[in-house]
DNA sequence: GGAATTATGTCAGTACTATTGACGTAATTT
DNA sequence: AAATTACGTCAATAGTACTGACATAATTCC
């Protein structure tokens, strides 16, 4: 149990590096920039006995009031029952509430109140903050080119559901063209 | 259970903005270019029945070849339990080998097999891709830059774990394409 | 040499987030 | 009237994580 079975291969000695050109520094960099980037809201939730569903579902309601819950799946891109729990939760805690919705009385419109509200900008927060400090202390001139990496790595089908969003992502890189 | 309780908070009806001073913008995109970035390889670990903490391990153990278990669950920051599972899998697949630690007996030193190394590298080539188009796309001149910010989002504290890596992330400027 | 500490492994129990599949109900569309 | 849609819910399962406790072997401290 403390060695290598017989049948195992040998151990490489070697770190992998470059090889085929493939950047292992910003894959690396950016899996600890996102860990830190959710641990900061994490430290809230924890005290309301939330999780990270919890604060994925109160952003985008928070983004988008009025939204249903078939287009929040969507976003989301998680499976109903995945979100049955948290949205339940979040509506019982008076986060969150639902309207019948105007032209279509089976869907159910999601939007915060105002303690929903206020948990959102809550989490946002810290969030915010650790952006505009990386920003700073990269010495990046232009925030613009940093949205327009990111968004470089969505998926192009998807950042449609970017576009949706409340806009005034300031100069943004269309300008509604 | 169709509308609000009579005890529910009144819904606001406009989207959170960039009030307080908020960031909104990136915190989305980094939340979708994280989620898209990670489905590239969730698509090929399924076929292994792995997850994602499996990717990170034979990732970290490929990266830095002959880590310990105790270096490993500080890099990753998750307890013992959390990767008992998932080392003792990648061993019994013979993706990775322990070998005892040559000076301290106690210590099970991480080495990658031919097998875990191919397994690692074909994990990162789609991020890799996804990570070039990206810098391409959004028309970046120098990828130092990105590098730079997504450094800055991550502890102060918590650089020094990337710092140890198979270096070139410092000495990076080279343009060697 | 003996005691304390360290590195690792393991067991038991739990929680959260997610999955698929199935079924029911109300409302809308065809 | 029939089919479809939007939503809610139930059951069963999986992956990843947690805390706490305990065992073993090896090292270090006194």
């Amino acid at each position: 149990m403390t060695d290598r079975s017989p049948a195992a291969g040998k151990p490489i000695r070697t770190a992998i590096t470059d090889e085929d050109g493939i950047d292992f520094a910003i894959i690396e960099l950016f899996f600890f920039a996102y860990r830190d980037f959710t641990s900061d809201p994490d430290q809230i939730l924890a005290d309301y006995g939330f999780g990270r569903a919890h604060h994925r579902v109160l952003h985008f309601v928070n983004r988008r009031p009025g939204l249903t819950v078939a287009e929040l799946l969507d976003v989301l891109k998680i499976t109903k029952q995945s979100l049955a729990r948290v949205l339940k939760q979040l509506i019982d805690t008076d986060h969150i509430v639902q309207v019948q919705g105007p032209r279509d009385r089976r869907q159910r419109e999601l939007y915060p109140t105002a303690k929903g509200r206020a948990l959102a900008l809550a989490l946002a927060r810290p969030q915010s903050r650790r952006i505009r400090a990386a920003l700073e202390d990269s010495g990046t001139t232009e925030r613009a080119s940093i949205e327009r990496f990111l968004e470089a790595m969505v998926n192009p089908e998807l950042r449609a559901q970017i576009d949706i969003m409340p806009a005034q992502t300031s100069g943004k890189k269309n300008g509604d063209h």
